[in-house]
DNA sequence: CAGCATATTTGCAGTTCCTGTAAATATGCA
DNA sequence: TGCATATTTACAGGAACTGCAAATATGCTG
């Protein structure tokens, strides 16, 4: 009858109360005080760890800000984007990485005020870039399956790869773009709403060319 | 009869000998350890300065190897581009931005070792992306001049700026997307053919969706 | 050239980030 | 309960970096 409620370890669930607790007191003290004036010292008080668990834990002080948990999209997710109805890569590409970044952190108010430290803090922006940037080679495969799964091949597209990469990077622009609009607090909309009005843009600005 | 050859004097040739022993120490050190496992220390004592020295001149260890100086266009190349043909927003900024990452440096055997060394270093390759991605802003500022140039005003478009930002950011994409093929190695044309291939390759990709 | 003003270099103390190591403590499990 | 393993902690120390004031070098004027 009594179903065992012990899904997760009590270990298991002390770290994550930790890493959360270290995490929460960081990320107040940051937006409270600013990045550069806080130190590992303070959070570790803050938290009543020790710096060397803080350091056990995200390996820097920027790691507590940065690092959000994971940030891949599940295979589901991944298959999604794979086999999807499809009609627009970009699209679709565009929301997959939306929904990696949005959906895979489950407390909405740290995450936005992670991003409100993080956007007002050149350091923690240049980072938080780079590690975005670092997964996309991840993104290129995942085109790359896709246009297999559509019958495209390189035999017949001989730089496929470089179309994937090129689709790649200009929706990562388009990314950086729509993140900037969203902690800048000019999006309120819904991430489909966020998906059309982007697109409506790059639509709007690759049709007003006249290319070389 | 004589032209006084002083053009600079002792004090500023002596600070550009000093900045350019430490740079190429720093480089060759580099290249022949990794940079980790150099130490400013060593960085001096090769050099023939102290620390201090060291500091006051790039601020920190990763600036010895990134700062190249500032390269933002001189404003006769962006009078060019806001007063433009331009036909190509896109291709135009794109130019833009290789010029002045490929102008400046005199010394073209330390300009490649130094780029050898930052592809080949994560940590150096971040940092010189960054910045990169921090000029951004001045380009928007580029872009809407060149719209107002035209006649494109903020009452006909309210979202002209919006605009604006997102060719900055797909430029920007591009641009990463063709730094990483330099940097591979696979991209041995000269701008213009560089340009028109990028080019090509937006307008498929782009050509070929769907949008939502 | 002398002598003063200013620029540059340097030594040194101190802070902060971060790492290795080994001991202490907590948890999981038989 | 008692052992294996995971987690936390203290401690020592390396390396990046900063502030400060003294020492040295250069520029300039008379």
């Amino acid at each position: 009858m009594s179903v065992p409620v012990q899904e997760e370890t009590l270990r298991a669930r002390k770290r994550t109360a930790t890493l959360l607790t270290i995490r929460t007191a960081a990320i107040e003290l940051g937006l409270e005080k600013g990045y550069e004036n806080v130190t590992v010292e303070m959070i570790c008080e803050a938290s009543m760890v020790s710096q060397r668990t803080f350091f056990n834990y995200f390996g820097s002080k920027e790691g507590v800000f940065v690092t959000a948990g994971k940030n891949m999209p599940s295979p589901e997710q991944v298959h999604g984007f794979v086999e999807g109805t499809g009609s627009s890569v970009f699209g679709d590409l565009f929301s997959l990485i939306a929904d990696t970044m949005v959906d895979g952190d489950p407390n909405l108010k740290l995450f936005r005020s992670r991003h409100q430290l993080i956007a007002q803090t050149p350091e923690l922006l240049n980072r938080e870039k780079a590690r975005i940037s670092e997964t996309e080679e991840a993104f290129v495969g995942y085109v790359m399956a896709r246009y297999h799964f559509q019958g495209r091949d390189v035999s017949s597209t001989p730089d496929l790869e470089d179309e994937a990469r090129m689709v790649v990077a200009l929706v990562s622009g388009a990314m950086r773009y729509a993140m900037q609009k969203w902690v800048a607090g000019n999006f309120t909309a819904t991430r489909t709403e966020l998906v059309r009005s982007v697109s409506a843009l790059i639509q709007r600005v690759t049709a007003n060319e006249h290319w070389p």
